[in-house]
DNA sequence: CGAGGGTTTGAAGTGCATCAAATAGTGTGG
DNA sequence: CCACACTATTTGATGCACTTCAAACCCTCG
């Protein structure tokens, strides 16, 4: 059973490595190289992945659950920098700069990893000058993404970011209406978004008055996209549809 | 005379690209290549070299004077996302991506830059490994400052992130204090800082009370520069002398 | 059922923004 | 060299958004 449980997993490392971004255009034995190196792992909650500052010696890619990316003070006051999940893939820049980690991450829900030793991709990079293109792609979409996400903290308000939050679980899929339910707690929501969890409780209120939201716990109901699009992206310089993650 | 002049410049900006980090390791004639269809040029305070969304065709090595990058919102708002001068290089990620600028360009004061078509970096790139390899360096660089910026903004109060801002200006020369001129209006580092001047004007004073600072218009004499880091880097994940631009 | 964490609500405080106006600085033309 | 115009900066008064502290509520799970 252990055998077949092996074998499973080392399947599933080489079909999830090839539908990444990072490999995209590679041929299948260097793909493979990156599989052969590279293993499947389970973490619960709470699970420290890997530390700010520290040396990094691999990069990972979510398969399932959620990471978040943080940073933290001496005080104990706490930045989230981002919260992932499936078809992310982190920690893999640090193998450029000073090679430590610059956040923190740790599993916030229970998750499913590959992780990739650095030296593995740097092999790949070094015989595949097409990975290093990958890579600066990935990274410069990222870095559009930062751009915005830095716009938000200082032109939005809170029910605006919340609502931005809540736009971007849509699919996206040019729908006019959505139901939708919170992957994680409202209290990581607060946090992914600059705030406390009394603001956010108060702000979706508020983002419920003001655009007709139907909330019912975890679990809310979009009546009207393009009137929340509406109320929340006045406060951006991105039109509606801004996702570029593709 | 304007061949002379002509020919000071095109000398220029060889020796300028040959410095620049983006092109370490590189053999002379690819620098030369890139040289060749780089052009150096000035521009008056208040010139937009590109604007949001914009496609872009070439990346930026500032020579001497100041640009903002920055995004708008309809109504008006300004998110500034980075300052920069002598020896920075932008505009070059949009090579990658979605081939547009995430954020618009102008000159604050008066400036010369290189420009160099992204074609060019595109073809030295492709005989080059090494420059994607560089890009990714710096990028990797850039990035780690962005995380930290974003902690700042979460975490910092005003006051402490015009004290970051003040360290940052510093040689980091392990000196014990400094006198230092502010290289633009205070209008710009508040915007920069993300508050407005009114509060920039305000959290100034309240740090030359609470750190001993001695201000005097645009000049600025730090008695205690270890005094001013344990005032301002409380709030923050990272030590002292926290630059890695190098 | 009862404990404990997540979430909401209330009351009060803080920090930054806003609006308005005074002051300091800078560059211009006379 | 001075007066004027214009902009940058400071200061004051007030408002709003978010935080803080405290307590209630709710829901899940042993």
């Amino acid at each position: 059973m252990t055998a077949l449980a092996r074998k499973t997993t080392r399947l599933d490392v080489t079909a999830i490595l090839k539908a990444c971004p990072l490999c995209a255009g590679l041929e299948a034995s260097q793909v493979e190289r990156l599989a052969a190196q590279a293993m499947a792992k389970s973490f619960p909650k709470g699970f420290l992945l890997y530390a700010h500052e520290e040396e990094a010696s691999r990069f990972y890619l979510m398969v399932e659950g959620w990471v978040k990316l943080f940073r933290e003070t001496l005080d104990g006051d706490e930045a989230v920098l981002d919260i992932l999940t499936s078809g992310h893939v982190f920690g893999e820049t640090s193998l450029f700069g000073n090679g430590r980690h610059s956040t923190s991450a740790q599993i916030i829900e229970d998750a499913t990893v590959v992780m990739v030793p650095l030296v593995a991709l740097r092999h790949v990079i070094e015989e595949q000058p097409r990975v290093a293109l990958n890579m600066l792609d990935s990274m410069a979409r990222f870095r559009q993404q930062q751009d915005r996400e830095i716009e938000h903290r200082i032109l939005q308000n809170a029910p605006q970011r919340i609502g931005c939050f809540l736009l971007r679980l849509c699919d996206t899929g040019r729908q006019t209406h959505a139901t939708l339910h919170l992957p994680y707690d409202k209290t990581l929501i607060a946090a992914r978004l600059g705030m406390k969890p009394e603001t956010f409780s108060r702000a979706l209120a508020r983002l419920r008055e003001d655009t007709g939201l139907i909330v019912n716990g975890a679990t809310i109901h979009i009546g009207d996209i393009a009137r929340l699009a509406d109320y929340t992206c006045t406060a951006c310089s991105d039109a509606f549809p801004c996702d570029d993650r593709g």
